[in-house]
DNA sequence: GGATGTGAACAATTTCACAGCC
DNA sequence: GGCTGTGAAATTGTTCACATCC
């Protein structure tokens, strides 16, 4: 498939074949009109424009379970992410290969960070280890952290911070969960704060529906 | 502190007071003119809008470096979230207990469902068999599926999915960390193209930027 | 003829500003 | 006097519809 039109690729996607062309204009001007898209150029024009054409080192500190996951994870090489080190607090990790690399000492940071001219890290330690990480990171000189650790982190103007929460998704799920039990009852007839309940989950389904892979169509 | 204004939760929060009170009163009309929110009544109606205050009872299928992160997760217990069962395919993980319960074997997911009145399932297996977990989760009554497998599942009508997809976020980092070199770069002088990647910059910045913890100012 | 790119129309969301209540 | 709750205004985002170009 040599060329694509914006009716099919939103389509695919679930929205407005408008909007999409409209969203596609902010990055210039890539389609032929009477023919579409050319999906090979399109591909690399939005690969370049979200970064995923560079090489991006990343280092990720904490190697327990949830950092061996991501030292494993096979979605960030094809992302132009590359795991430059892992970085542990505990000296009988160092050495240890996990995901095929060489588990490092925290002892070493800075210079790791240095020598690979990393700028974004991910903190993957325990809430309590996860602001002096932090510190260490900016200090020398990551501007972008991920931060899965269950705290908030404090950091100076000009560098960005990502928080993941594993439980966030789930909670949107439950509340969705609930809001099928409650239209179920809300069908026999009048419930008390009903109302409420369903304005608010009219709200919530709006910001960001349950169906990241439907067709954008809101639950009744 | 046994009350807070709208005023106060908004500058904590970065938002405007007045979206904050409108949001609120979707919910119902829990403050009181003159003084404020009942920090402890308003928590409670909260919790309860969004279904923190009930249990539900999860399964977390696939046991391995991502599974175990989640099952030892704390963050899911003070949310409401009670890991039922940990299931795996693998007959040695059978038995061995993982964040203190026992990992039970495939072949008894259904009963398992079942016997936990379970309906949230999170499936941390690899790719290649998500969707043979996802059809069996679904057979057995599960309704809402917490996806971190990097495949897209199908799901009939009436189940939620929700795909948890580790790199996003980096990514995201990645297009910032992008943007902030080429802000240096433009302040030279004109560059080709930096006009349309400042456009889509701008666009993706008011999606969501990288500042979670931040109060919402938007980066330059 | 067919599909893009984009002003203009429309829709949704956010903020203002103030009546109403404590 | 102070702060909520909410119509109305302002702003932002989406969709329509069509001139424009291949």
């Amino acid at each position: 498939m040599p060329t694509v039109s914006s009716e099919e690729l939103a389509a695919a996607a679930g929205v407005n074949s408008a909007k999409l062309r409209k969203d596609f204009s902010y990055l210039g001007s890539y389609g032929t009109r009477g023919v579409g898209y050319d999906v090979e150029y399109l591909v690399y024009q939005i690969s370049r424009e979200l970064g995923l054409t560079q090489d991006w080192p990343v280092v990720i500190v904490g190697i327990g379970n949830l950092g061996a996951a991501l030292a494993n994870y096979g979605g960030f090489a094809s992302r132009g992410f590359r795991v430059a080190a892992l970085i542990d607090a505990d000296p009988a990790m160092a050495g240890k290969p996990v995901a095929g690399i060489p588990v490092q000492h925290t002892d070493d940071l800075e210079k790791i960070i240095q020598d690979n001219g990393v700028s974004i890290g991910v903190i993957a330690t325990p809430a309590g280890a996860a602001q002096q990480v932090c510190d260490r990171l900016v200090a020398a000189g990551v501007t972008s952290i991920l931060n899965f650790a269950p705290t908030v982190l404090n950091v100076p103007d000009g560098v960005d911070v990502r928080k993941v929460d594993l439980s966030i998704e789930l909670q949107i799920l439950a509340f969705h969960e609930q809001r099928k039990a409650g239209e179920e009852a809300a069908a026999d007839g009048a419930l008390p704060g009903a109302a409420a309940a369903a304005a608010a989950a009219r709200k919530a389904a709006a910001d960001q529906g349950p169906d990241g892979d439907v067709p954008a169509v809101m639950p009744a």
